[in-house]
Parts: structure tokens; sequence; C-alpha cells
DNA sequence: AAAAAACATGACAGCGCTACCATTGTCAAT
DNA sequence: ATTGACAATGGTAGCGCTGTCATGTTTTTT
């Protein structure tokens, strides 16, 4: 007697129909299937399976006013750091209800805060966002999300809610300390884009140098430019003009300290002998080079997992112990730091 | 008169009432300005500022039976040839009205059909798939979508719908035909994971190879594991202890190349004088490694652009003249190749 | 000047699902 | 026997938006 439908589409109400119980019942058994007696449990099952049932998403989010999207927002999809975290998200997110909506928001702030309205617009169950240094319009709407909201890449006072990452100053400053243990005087620092992790990083390699001595500006050369090897190896062009006399470098990125290794070979420099060369990040390459390539470790897989495991904790209700979480790092010593 | 919502979300018909017109007026004076009398239009727009009205999509999608959502399902996230046709699709999609939707397939056929299921479920405006190897069952589904569908990475007979890329085999052939001709013989193939696309370069080599002689297959050193630099080392030091003669190898991607070029140092084996290696895909990093390492040139970026444009086209209901557009490919002769 | 076409707008009825509350039946506790 | 607690199920009423058709108003055409 039910009129066929326009669409053509298998609804919950088809469902019900072939399984005879009603709509409601057969949304119960979807979603709670303990709520549902073992016997129309079966026979849903069996209906869901004869007809090819689909959920419709649209309308499960109208009616209940939730989803199960977790939006993400990274400032680059080419950069293997945030590839190996996105990887993280990706496999922790596996096999659970929920799915994962990226948002590339090319290191700008306005892209974050466009991205962002557009996903609050869809009631995302979870959020993660990269870095502290949102734009007040972008921190506002997070304040005012009703969703969970993870901060990864990096730790900080003042969290929107979680977070999850290390100290990129820490990190830094560490690496140069190694670099100064290793016998290394007058260090450079290279860097490129300078997004505010890469700042905290120059600051950290600044903190190691102030415990020798006075920072030389001179040997800190940095640019706006997208990171890459090519880059890398002019910025220690650039480094070796002023600074003849430079013994080592921290490069803000492994990709940099590739490059300039590739520049020390061309200009017959003998790495670590001549200069020690410290990336940072441990990209799986740094062990496959000649010499090894010493870097920082930072457990950027296992940040995507944990971020997306402490969202969906707390979307569930059960907000985690410690909404802060420091992954921390290692510094990792390999021939191009022994001298 | 009106009772004041639940949920407190500025909605539609608020918007409407301060305009003072009805929903459906302001509902066209989002989506077609034009169809709107200017008096109204300003009004609405006025309205929508004020009360900082935005759409719900849940919603939309429900009545109208579509969205702008395009999905895309990659193999990986990490392998940085994605990562470079990723970033070609957000740059096609920025500033248009569509959202992307990715899906991480990580070579698995099963993945990829349990993700196109989900994808299907919410009425995408477009799909983009990796490859032209997919099951059966997803072959189906996509099939029967009712939204466009372009398959990237490369060409092939039989499309699903759209297709752009290029012919991986023509690409490696040449590649090897350019080892042939730099005068190279007793050339190896060194390549990782051996997905379909892999394979197909591989018979491109088998096809150069066949044209100055028969294949020695002990000069084809495969492995199922994932690529990456260390790996391309191993995988050298496999061929080299099978064929010591070998005077050249073609890597079935840069990564491998790398660890190749690394591995020849720690061998003190001469590039390219003793050695010639060419790489597949040029990353960025080819240029800058010393020697600077041969490579095919594939353009991912344009890849991601133009699928995304020929999408939009489509589902705009401009359907792209040429379905199959053939990216081609370019062979970049550096020194680890000029013997 | 009358007819035709184009515009501007609105009323209504859902899209497919779930929140909320109500109903029924069963069983243990009183 | 009565009561209350609980489990299983269903009815109703939307969620916020758009497709469809209808209505009135203007502009154009012949």
């Amino acid at each position: 007697m039910r009129k066929p439908r326009k669409t053509g589409k298998v609804t919950l109400s088809d469902v019900a129909l072939a399984a005879n119980v009603s709509a409601i019942t057969v949304s119960r058994a979807l979603r709670q299937p303990s709520r549902v007696s073992p016997g129309a449990l079966a026979r849903i099952e069996k209906a869901v399976a004869d007809l090819g049932y689909t959920p419709d998403l649209a309308a499960r989010a109208l009616a209940s006013r939730r989803t199960d999207v977790i939006g993400a927002l990274i400032p680059s999809v080419t950069n293997n750091v945030f590839a190996d975290v996105l990887r993280g998200i990706y496999n922790g997110i596996a096999g659970t209800r929920y799915q994962l909506q990226l948002g590339n928001t090319r290191y700008s702030g306005l892209e974050e805060e466009r991205l962002l309205r557009t996903f609050l617009s869809q009631r995302p169950a979870g959020l993660i966002v990269s870095g502290v240094d949102q734009t007040p319009a972008a921190r506002q709407m997070l304040e005012a999300a009703e969703c969970p909201v993870v901060q990864i890449m990096e730790t900080g006072p003042d969290p929107v809610d979680m977070m999850v990452g290390f100290s990129h100053r820490d990190a830094a400053r560490a690496a140069v300390e190694h670099l100064v243990a290793a016998g290394y005087a007058r260090i450079g620092f290279l860097g490129a884009r300078m997004d505010p992790r890469t700042q905290r990083r120059l600051q950290g390699y600044r903190d190691a140098i102030e415990g020798t001595g006075a920072v030389d500006e001179g040997l800190i050369v940095t640019t706006l430019q997208a990171s890459s090897v090519t880059l890398g190896g002019h910025l220690f062009g650039e480094l070796v003009g002023r600074r003849p006399n430079v013994e080592a470098v921290f490069c803000n990125n492994d990709d940099i300290a590739l490059g300039t290794l590739f520049e020390a070979q061309r200009r017959n420099i003998a790495v670590p002998a001549q200069l020690g060369i410290c990336g940072f990040n441990d990209l799986e390459m740094m062990a496959a080079t000649v010499p090894p390539l010493s870097s920082v470790v930072t457990h950027r897989g296992r940040m995507g997992e944990d971020c997306v495991a402490m969202l969906i904790e707390a979307i569930e209700g059960r907000r985690p112990a410690r909404p802060v979480v420091d992954l921390g790092f290692q510094v990792v010593a390999r021939e191009s730091t022994q001298r």
C-alpha cells in the first residue's frame, strides 16, 4: 500500500517492513543491538542484507544533530612530517565508526579559519588542529565548539581542550647541546618557512648557544621559502659565505640537513670532521645517508594515533585523565656529529 | 509567535523572518543570487551577517539529495608521490564550493571497497580513485555510482568514466632506453611494494631490455616491502651480490634511487662511471644529490589539479571533450647517467 | 492593446532518520 | 493480588533544508 519511493533508495522503513518491526526498532538494532531482542535483531539483519540497506548519513546527522566526522586541519600535505602524523591518524581511525575529514590550511591562518567554519557547520564529532597559534577568531571558534578538540604537533600552556605533542624548543636545544657536547663550536642554524614551530626551534638553538656564550646572528640563516633539499644546500652555501669557519649546523629539518650534506660534499667539506650536521625529525632516510645523519626523533606516527585515541575517548564521554600529553623527543647521534 | 528552537541554532527561517521574506527565498539567495531581486538579496545578506547564519549541510544534503563532497581514495598518505597529487587536488579544490573527503586505502582492495561504500552512502558529488585495478566489486560500485568518477595515476583502456594519468610502462621503458643510449649494459631493476603500477614499470623495463637482447632475471631485484631509502640500499646490495658486473640500475622510485646512490658510495662504486642510476618520479631532491640523479618527471601536481578540474566540469554538466587525459612524462638526464 | 514570456516570490510537502515519550508485557518484590 | 521495575517496542513529531508547483507582477512581443 506504501507508495514506491521516488528515489528508489532502500530506507529504514523498507527494512522495518521486511523485518516486521517498526522503523525505530531497526534504527536501534543498527546502533545499539543489545537493546533489541535477539529474534528481532536476526530478522532485521537479514532484511538489511537482503535489501542491501545503507544508512543515509545526512538524514542521521540531521535527526540526531551529530555526526561521526572527525575534522583535522594540517598546514601541509606534502611535508613528510605531517604525512607521518596523518598516517598515524588514519591508523587510529581505521576500524572505528569515525570518518576523517582533512583540511589543508597551507600555513595560512585565514584558510584555517575558513576551514574551521566549514567543518563546524557539519557538527563534527571531534576536531584535530595543528599547533597552538590559531588566530583569535579561530581560537574562539574552537573554544565555542561543542565537540572535543585536540591540538597536535606541540605542547604549550593554555590548551583549548586537549593536546598531544612535544616541546620544539627543548628538542632543538637538546640537539644543539649535543653538537656542543660533541666538541663543535661556531654552530649555525638553518631554517626555512619560519612558521611558529620553526621559530621555537630557533629559540631552542639560542637557549643552547647562550649556555656557551653569545649568539652570533651571522650564524643564523633563515628564509621564508618552503623547505626543500635544494634549499638546504643554498642555505648552507649562504652560511659558509658569511661564516667560513662554521663548524657545525643544526638544521630546522631533515630535508635541509640532507641538502647541507650534499652541499658539503660538493665543496669538499668533510662530514663529520670539518662539519657536524644535525637534522630534525629523523625521517627514515637519515640513517641511510653517507655518513648517516644525526637528528632528533619526533614521534609523529604516535602523535597521530594518540590524538585520535584521545579524541574518541572524549567523544564517548571518557575524558582522558591527562588532557595534555608530551610525547617527548630523542636526539639520535649518528656519524655526522661524531667528530 | 514562533517557538524558540531547541537547538538554539540560527536557521534559514530565522534569516527569512529577519529579512522579511520566505525561507525558500533565502535558500535561493544563497544558492543562486541572480534569481532574487537586489533589494531582497541585500536584506538577506544583512540578516545572514547579523545573525551569523551558517547553512546546515546535513539538512541541505537530505533535502536536495546531493552534496558538495568530492571523495578521493589514495593508497598511501606518506608516499611522496601521492602527497604531491594530493597537494594538486587541494589546490584545485581551493576556492570552489566543494569539499574533499580523503580515504586511505593502504594498498588494500578490500579497504578500498569499504571506503567506497562509505563514500557512496554520502551521495558524493564526484569521486577520485587511484589506478585502474579496482576489485570487481569496487568496479561495479563505481560504474553504478551516479556521480562522475576520475581514475588517476595512470591511463589505460576501459575507463570507468574519466581518467588522468600516464603510462607507467612507457615511462619506465623510456628511462631504461635512456640508460641504454647512455652506453650502459647489464642494467638492473630495483622495485619495492610491487603494486600494480610498479609491475607495469617492470614490464616497461622488460620491453626496453628485450630491445637489446634477453632479460637476465638475476638483474631484477624486488620485494613486497614498502619502499624506503634504506631499502633501496639493501636492494642494490642484493643486486651487486648477485650480479657484481651490473652497470646501471633503473629504480622503481626515487627513494630507492637515493638509497642506491648511498650504497654505491659506501661500496666505493663511482657514479656515474661505474654505475648509472635512474630513479622514477623526479622528486625535488633528485637535482640536489651528488651527483645529481637522473629520473623520470611525472606530473603529479598537475594530475591532482586536472582531475579536480575535470570532475567539477562533469559535476556541473559540462562533460570534458576528452575523458582520458595522458599527461605524459619526461626523462631527465642528470649526471648520474652520464657515463 | 492583448497575448506571451519572464521574473519574483511563496506554500506545501517531504528527504530519511532519531529524540522523546508512551505503551505493552513479564517478572520479582511486597 | 498488587505494585513497581525493567525490557522491548512503537507512535509522533520534528531536524533544517529544497523540489515542485502555484501565484502574482512585470516586461516584452506582435
